[in-house]
DNA sequence: GCCCACCGTGAGCAAATGCCCAACGCCGGG
DNA sequence: CCCGGCGTTGGGCATTTGCTCACGGTGGGC
């Protein structure tokens, strides 16, 4: 900064600031006094900014990771990143993720709000932290089947009987298993009036909560039993680095097709992008490469994650692939809600591509 | 600072302090993704910089002095002060102090300006610095008599003559001394025309440049062969502490009604009340007490001061009389150009009080 | 010496901001 | 339990701000 000021421009510029900003007078009346036209004090006030003869300085508490969300927003264009910094032990991070993503939640919701709602070990955590002030009248539905442990903490399903028990709101269940046997058994399950109402609810929601999932053998599909660890492993050998939803994606965030694609009762990745906000959270060590998969897949919109995997994956991003987005700092491009392209209204996507 | 916020509330404010500050998101947007509504946003961020959330900071040259210039402004509800620090020697203060009234001038004066001009030795050095960019049709008229030295450099007609000849404008001398022998003989000089037409003309000038005189043996007015040291001596034992174009005061910027009064040529207080912007300058090291009463006289709106005068300024002001303005510090009670009460215009303030 | 390109300037307008006020909900008192 | 007061909220408007654009002046090029 400081470019080539003369003295008298640089005295100028520092009068002028400081009426402006510590005195609070404005620019008509400085205009006025220093005898200059009032736009061109308005041009020597943003050259004070520039220039670095003002310098705003935001005092942030020291346990905010603002940069690292600085960061995350700049590089996947999110329109919300929150970083929790929290011990080495797993269990703290994912309490931590999961308390904030709760807050997030509450700030988010009111009466008549509906959320979309996947699985995972995190996403599981988030209701225990959830107390909004007053009683909400929301609803909360599954946005995939469940898991063969029908009432596992982690299951979609009860996530939402949760969260609604927290807030007095309602709970929609979705009466089907994630993966089911094949294509066509997915069919006949959607034709079913309940199947289908349920995934259209959550497909008009106006925000999500899901899981980003890994593919290593302890991952949650695994471990709740939706898929086999032979399953799984074909996945990675096909490139698949995560998911949402059941959707898989390879690093490079492309959708991996696989006949497990075919048998998933889920909200398809296009679906998800209809929804104003989706907010994804992950906290696991094994999560990196899930995570940048996911960003890059595009959909979610806020993410909430634990300042070790906020590392790891800008710090993959910058390895690998895409790189980073030009204007990676100052205002940015900014996409508030996910995407620009898929115009179509949620219903057409959902008896589209589900 | 730092009152007793919550973590949440402070990590809130520091996030929507971060989006409006740094990556200068508007109060809209924020209120969207935040989920407040914009009238909320506005009181976050007013208490984000009330508490320290955000500092703005102002790169104050080092050479400059605001910390001083605007305690000056605060205290005598100046529209501007200016602060020169220069090193010890009488001569490089002055000329420091010059300049800057000088640079003051040319941001000042347009073409059909009309400055009334005092005497002094500060007063005097400002023409040396005085180029404006390209010539200005700018009247420069004397608003007080001259010494019997008539060339002298501080005479009020040959800085007017020496300013008009640095841009290309017009003098208007006075054909007068500063003191006359008596009342009589000043309205004599009064009632002729010429001299009447030029101090009217001063009175309805649009910016003032005057000194600022002590009452010390070696002053201006008698080096000048104005007054004898006997009767500064005589203006002192009355409480006198300094004058402007002629106009004693006491320290506390009440006039001191004396014979000399009477016997003067120049615009009274009163009517330098009347010209929306009077600059005083002042460098000497005995001048402390003459400018504090000036300040206190009221009628000053700009001054051109070296930083050791508006130290000891402060400091005397500080100790004696009437103790600071309320409000010293923030956006202060501005009084634009000088005073209110005066209501009368120019011309019956002339014909009367003069 | 003349012409052209360019920079700096200020009018005018649309957006953003600050602020007032009425309505609401919460809390303490009766 | 009901009521009054106080603090908080967001709608709506006046002011302030950012920005575009056409203009005039200036310096360099021919």
């Amino acid at each position: 900064m400081r470019e080539d000021l003369r003295q008298d421009d640089y005295e100028l510029l520092a009068r002028l600031a400081e009426r402006y900003y510590i005195d609070e007078r404005t620019q008509e009346e400085l205009a006025r006094e220093f005898d200059l036209s009032r736009p061109k004090v308005q041009r020597l006030l943003e050259l004070a900014r520039r220039t670095g003869v003002v310098t705003i300085h935001v005092q942030a508490p020291p346990w905010l990771r603002l940069e690292l969300e600085r960061e995350l927003r700049g590089r996947f264009g999110l329109a919300d990143a929150i970083v929790c910094s929290s011990g080495p032990a797993p269990e703290a991070r994912r309490e931590a993720v999961a308390q904030r993503a709760a807050q997030y939640l509450e700030r988010r919701l009111h009466d008549g709000s509906v959320v979309a709602v996947g699985h995972g070990r995190t996403a599981g955590a988030v209701p225990r932290y959830f107390r909004p002030g007053n009683r909400l009248d929301a609803t909360f539905v599954s946005a995939m089947g469940g898991s063969p442990r029908i009432d596992a903490p982690t299951n979609p399903n009860e996530i939402c009987r949760a969260l609604a028990d927290r807030c007095g709101g309602r709970a929609e269940s979705l009466y089907a298993p994630a993966y089911v046997e094949s294509a066509e058994v997915r069919d006949q399950l959607l034709a079913q009036e309940a199947v289908a109402a349920t995934l259209e609810l959550s497909a008009g929601a106006s925000l999500a909560l899901v899981g980003i999932g890994a593919t290593d053998d302890d991952c949650t599909m695994v471990r709740s039993g939706c898929l086999t660890e032979v399953e799984v492993a074909r996945l990675r050998r096909q490139g698949a680095v995560g998911d949402v939803l059941g959707n898989y994606f390879d690093i490079e965030g492309r959708p991996v097709s696989s006949p497990h694609q075919e048998r998933l009762v889920a909200l398809s990745v296009e679906t998800l992008r209809q929804i104003p906000t989706v907010v994804a959270t992950a906290s696991e060590p094994e999560k990196p490469a899930a995570i940048l998969g996911t960003l890059r897949a595009g959909g979610v919109s806020v993410l909430v994650i634990d300042e070790a995997n906020a590392r790891a994956v800008l710090e993959l991003a910058g390895r690998s692939g895409a790189g980073p987005v030009p204007g990676g700092e100052g205002a940015g491009d900014l996409a508030p809600s996910g995407f620009g392209p898929p115009p179509s209204p949620a219903r057409a996507a959902l008896s589209g591509v589900l």
